[in-house]
RNA sequence: GCCGAAAUAGCUCAAUCUGGUAGAGCAACUGACUUGUAAUCAGUAGGUUACGGGUUCAAUUCCUGUUUUCGGCACCA
């Protein structure tokens, strides 16, 4: 057989040798450092046996792959030392996921705590460093089901193989575990890694099913990368919004109002940045504004079939014997007020635009500081417009996004949901044809994406916006949707060029989804050092010396005012360093210190957070560089 | 909602295991010091130990219910 490797090369091998034999072949050392293979394309195991023709591609340590098979190993490992531990462990899944893997299991009786994860590691070391070898057995269904008889969550995942799948077991010293693979060649790689939460999962990811317990753990190759993650998880923490939120008092919950977070001050500052800008970017776009009511009578959410489909997430309320509803969303008001006007085709695209504070009930299980909370505002707009403005309109949207979120730094990919195999409305043709337009319009664009099938809203397609943060974390936030379904149920029309009623279609879009999880996202992103726009104190002046310089202390603070930066002055009875240190740590962009030099002159000292180099300039060249700095659209 | 963990001064934490009515640092307040780039010193005050019920001579501690929070799951902007 003829073996082509990744260098181009062929080589001629006999037929039925395994990867590692010809690995032994090409280079003793070669073999060594391989842990498995690609043939083809798909990874298998070093011990697959070649019948015929292929690629072969050798995987090492270095090996983009090589991580996932290290990692998958280490959940067997997981796998085989909660086994030795707790015999009567029950075994679910355990897959590898973006950063490190999980396993499940039913320990019956047995509460494991977060206190046993180091005992767990331990024995997995001392596995481990038996170097077991990891070997693959192929079984049929019938001999599958035989061997695993006494796990009945394996004899479900079997039972529901296809019957053309192959079905293979892995065994490393006394522990076997159904998997499809590739593993490691033996258990002496796994030297790294370690063991971090555990918590509850229902089996196969269903609420309806019993709940196991799911240890969550990570492996690399070097300590070093371990020690790496594991101080980004510690940094990660560290920025946590809730903390931060705290220590910079941008908002506060109560147990009073669970997922209805309170403003402070300083997070009002942020908040009005943040939707001025999106005034000032959505006016330019053309987008007309409007707000709609907070409630509405439950006859219109019966029409817009939210009473149907989303009744357990809304908070109801009565007014005069009548029913209503807190929106949930803002479309139905949207409607009412499109509908409020005859449109003619000329008027299209008409964007209309709304900060919406919508109420929704929440799991309680579910709320995490801003980012799940049960009132938020959600900045959303409808697009209304005729069947072939779609490509272009979501081309034009595609572009505003770029920009907003390039002014943060964010950087995001899209996922285009289609229609829903099971619960959607109206005509597949006219979901194709959604679809479609979507998919044309970011191609026209050169913009990649990712296909979520069958991941859709019941009404119609959508894009996702998914953005990556400076912790390498990705949030949903920007979303534009197709929906065929409101406008027919609004029975929205406009009038043609042919003086003719004609349905329009229309797009939802979010940008930033919700203000208060993108502030959270943000508090993030920049650990709480916010770029000087956003920055609820812009300038801290700090004199030297009350008695001498509170003069022109004062003087100062008044030029910054008028000039509309947002400046604080430190009067307290304390010393220097003890007022600089307070200013690092709230993070405030520019801090300024006036003493003798200054008093005397037209020239301030500042520092910017986080750098120790002291700049003298004059006060008008100050002004003039906070006010271009702050200059955003 | 489900599984698990937790709740002590404004904040960060101790005392809880082994029951005997709570301590520290920071912040606040008072006073002294008068300072050139990350914490000056001394003092004062601050607590129905989340809330309710039970066991006990005695509960922050043990049991129990509720609420909230945290880690996940499910759901999701």
């Amino acid at each position: 057989m003829k073996i082509k490797f990744i260098d181009g090369s062929v080589r001629e091998f006999q037929n039925g040798m395994t990867i590692e034999d010809i690995a032994n072949a090409i280079s003793i050392s070669l073999r060594k450092k391989s842990i498995g293979a690609k043939v083809n394309d798909k990874i298998v195991d070093l011990d697959f046996v070649l019948a015929e023709d292929a690629s072969l591609e050798l995987i090492t340590e270095e090996s983009p792959d090589a991580i996932e098979i290290l990692r998958h190993s280490t959940a067997h490992l997981l796998a085989e030392a909660v086994k030795s531990i707790y015999p009567e462990a029950k075994f679910g899944v355990g897959p590898i996921i973006e950063e490190g893997f999980y396993y499940d299991m039913d320990l019956g009786d047995h509460v494991l705590t977060e206190s046993e994860l180091p005992d767990i590691e331990k024995m997995m070391n001392k596995l481990a460093s038996q170097n077991q070898k990891i070997e693959r057995e192929v079984m049929s269904k019938e001999e599958a089901l035989e061997f695993f008889k006494s796990d009945p969550y394996k004899v479900e995942l079997i039972s529901d193989l296809p019957d053309s799948e192959e079905i293979s077991a892995y065994t490393q010293g006394l522990f076997t575990d159904l998997c499809r693979g590739p593993h490691l060649p033996s258990t002496k790689w796994i030297r790294h890694f370690k063991l971090l939460s555990l918590a509850g999962a229902y089996w196969r990811g269903d609420s309806k099913n019993k709940q196991l317990t799911r240890v969550y753990g990570t492996a690399f190759f070097t300590q070093e990368e371990l020690k790496n993650h594991l101080e980004l998880l510690e940094e990660r923490k560290k920025r946590d919004h809730r903390k931060l939120g705290k220590e910079l008092d941008l908002f506060m919950l109560s147990e009073y109002g669970p997922g209805f977070p309170f403003w402070l001050p300083n997070g009002m500052i942020l908040r009005r940045e943040l939707e001025s800008f999106w005034y000032r970017v959505h006016l330019k776009e053309g987008y007309k504004l409007i707000q709609t009511p907070i409630m509405l009578n439950k006859d219109l959410w019966v029409v817009s079939g939210h009473w149907q489909n989303y009744r357990e997430n809304m908070y109801t309320s009565e007014i005069d014997d009548m029913e209503f509803a807190i929106k949930p969303m803002n479309c139905p008001g949207g409607m009412l007020v499109y509908k409020r006007d005859l449109h003619s085709y000329k008027d299209f695209p008409l964007k209309v635009g709304e900060l919406g504070l919508v109420h929704r009930h929440e799991a309680s299980g579910a709320l995490n500081g801003l980012f799940r909370v049960r009132n938020f505002t959600q900045d959303d707009a409808h697009i209304f417009m005729t069947e072939d403005q779609i490509v272009e309109e979501v081309a034009s949207l595609v572009r505003l996004f770029d920009y907003v979120y390039s002014v943060f730094d964010l950087s995001y990919h899209i996922e285009l949901s289609t229609r829903p195999l099971e619960k959607y409305i109206g005509e597949i043709s006219t979901w194709d044809k959604a679809e479609a337009a979507l998919a044309s319009a970011l191609q026209s664009m050169n913009k990649d994406y990712i296909v979520n099938p069958g991941d859709g809203a019941f009404y119609g397609p959508k894009l996702d916006f998914k953005l990556r943060d400076s912790m390498n974390r990705i949030w949903q936030c920007g979303t534009i949707q197709l929906d065929m379904n409101l406008p027919e149920r609004f029975d929205l029309t406009y009038v043609d060029h042919l003086g003719e009623k004609k349905r329009p279609v229309m797009l939802h879009r979010a940008l930033f989804g919700s203000i208060e999880r993108f502030i959270g996202i943000l508090i993030e992103h920049y650990a709480g050092a916010f770029p000087t726009w956003l920055a609820p104190v812009q300038v801290k002046v700090i004199p030297v010396n009350l008695e001498y310089h509170k003069q022109a202390s004062d003087r100062l603070v008044q030029i910054l005012r008028d000039a509309n930066i947002r400046v604080e002055e430190d009067y307290r009875d304390e010393k220097l360093g003890y007022k600089i240190r307070e200013a690092q740590t709230k993070k405030i962009p520019y801090q300024i210190v006036i003493g003798d030099e200054e008093a005397a002159s037209d020239m301030v000292t500042y520092r910017r957070y986080g750098e120790k180099e002291q700049v003298k300039i004059s006060v008008s060249e100050f002004v003039e560089m906070i006010q271009k700095e702050v200059k955003i659209a």
